[in-house]
DNA sequence: TTTT
DNA sequence: TTTT
């Protein structure tokens, strides 16, 4: 319940479907890249929409939620908090890897 | 005004005096990392803290108050936006680069 | 831009179309209700809703889009700032008014 | 876990020390104000501080560590729900009562 | 007074 | 890769 140091919030659209794994301990796990889209003026005052992709995962009980109902393109507003991994990719490149730790999530606009 | 779609929250430390850019508009930049620090249990259940460190940037007023007030070890509170960037680096490698921009932030513990 | 100190986050429904009121200065001001639904289970292990009714409050550029574009049943996210206020009611009886001023809002499930 | 749809964030300071109940199943209940400062400027240019009383209600655990080392005066970041009662007082006027259910909250400037 |  |  650290989240009051680390919290991040974002609504907007799956770009896939979420893909899920089952670890040996039979929890799930579900990532998925989220979209959202910024709106603003550019220097020509035309409106342009500007597009972040996130990297999301879910544990457990969210990563089963996850796995039912969303999909490719929903809506969502979700809660969580922002990691960083360091790794070293197969050409031996040391990398890091920011990804959102889904504490909470809520599907949007499904009266459709 | 974005906000309700991208937002970040952080309480934490600064690991550095923020490092200072004048662009060339006179608009200033500020650059600085910091760390939260999250206390859990392990599997032994001895407490164990894992710090994560952010890169934040501020740009024009917040760069400022930034520069006046802020320094290593300071204690603060920040809200902003969390973006991804994509460069290339001097050996060639395609990098991504994740910084929250500060949209707001308090200092604490001022008292001292 | 004191967002750090004080913000709310709520996703809901409207209760009602939005009030608008012109004030003197030409500026507008938009009030409504937002219900947020909290699903959870009873004693009994059986799901219930419980529903709070916020009261928000939206000025000038936020008005009016709040105006065109909400009306009763809209989903919404907002982002605002608690505040309360002390009046006296036509009885002489000493009553606080909470309400949220909206700093931000997002429509959502605009597909319909 | 339903934070993403209500969700308070204050920081701020503690105007008296937490009011501490013990509940019939052993369960603590702490209530304390919580006093959030926001500087502006008003119509005049001057600096001018707005003090905005919160009332807050922590339950359990959260109750416990406030009891322990919140009192009168702590700096703190809270996380938690708005909610909102209706009672009738002892003159039997009908009234609102909004408080925020404290979910996490963290002591600030801890180095005095 | 909303929504699922 | 999403959405409007």
């Amino acid at each position: 319940m650290n989240h009051v140091r680390n919290s991040v919030r974002l609504i907007g659209n799956l770009g896939m479907n979420p893909d899920i794994r089952e670890l040996g301990n039979g929890k799930k796990m579900a990532r998925f890249s989220l979209a959202t889209n910024e709106s603003r003026r550019d220097a020509e005052g035309n409106r342009v929409t500007e597009t972040s992709w996130h990297h999301l995962v879910a544990w457990g009980k969210s990563a089963e939620i996850a796995e039912r109902f969303l999909h490719k393109g929903s809506e969502v507003a979700i809660e969580g908090k922002l990691t960083h991994r360091q790794y070293v990719d197969r050409e031996g490149v040391k990398r890091q890897f920011t990804e959102i730790v889904v504490n909470d999530f809520l599907m949007l606009g499904s009266r459709q």
